[in-house]
DNA sequence: TTCAAAGTACGAAGATTTTCGTTGACGCTA
DNA sequence: TAGCGTCAACGAAAATCTTCGTACTTTGAA
């Protein structure tokens, strides 16, 4: 049984994907709304997107009603884990370390994001026993 | 006084820093014959990948002799913080504690590993003081 | 019933990425 | 000096990404 994957998905495809993945299913118009506050878009460019993306598998396209509804076919979390794991070969040789100390320096990381990431590690390391 | 900042590398060009990151200053056959290892690629693919990645101003090259030789503009730390910081924007929307515990899961780290991020832990906290 | 608003589908253009073939220059050696 | 091997330059093609205009369809309201 195959692990199912979807293809990597490329900047506008992930910017919807973030859409889809707060609002939930949504409309073009509403994917395009949500995405126009912060960038100037066209309306047929969104559409245009999510078609190609449903061809991809990115995304499952609901036709029932005239106006389309789009939801995301893979998990944030399973995208985001390939996302990773994909800059973890390609860029950092597997190195997870090396991944997460540029994680850490890259942006100020909050208190909280801290305890956060010690609490994950303990887990981890509880789990791997 | 502008942070100097390079275009973000395409897979091809990751995967040639990558041989300059650890050769140092090669030549195009230097690379060519690096990279022919992991994967069928002709020599003047590589070629021109570096002359472009001169235009952009990943790469410089030094043409006194024949064969040009080329080197890497930015330190593999840099590139790598600013792949991390991209990721982490266009995917977990600033969160590195998210992005750490995905790059904990992507792949079984080893304990060595697991020992170093601990560490690499305690210091940034310890400096954040 | 007619018409405007809101939708989808389609095609196409421009940009970028990846790939390689061909051409011409250079330099060593028989 | 003739010619073989090595090299850079260039153009171009194929694939992918991003963008949008135009055309056609459907729906609801006047």
């Amino acid at each position: 049984m195959g692990k199912q994957k979807g293809p990597r998905p490329t900047d506008a495809e992930l910017a919807i994907l973030n859409v889809l993945w707060t609002r939930g299913a949504s409309t073009v118009r509403e994917v395009h709304e949500a995405l126009a506050k912060s960038k100037t878009i066209g309306y047929t460019t969104i559409l245009k997107l999510l078609q190609i993306m449903t061809e991809k598998g990115l995304v499952r396209r609901d036709e029932r009603q005239r106006a389309h509804v789009y939801v995301a076919r893979f998990a944030q979390e399973q995208t985001q884990r390939e996302l990773v794991g994909d800059l973890l070969e390609r860029a950092f040789g597997g190195s997870a370390a090396k991944l997460v100390m540029h994680a850490l320096a890259s942006k100020r990381t909050s208190d909280e994001e801290l305890a956060q990431i010690r609490q994950l590690l303990a887990e981890f390391e509880r789990g791997k026993r």
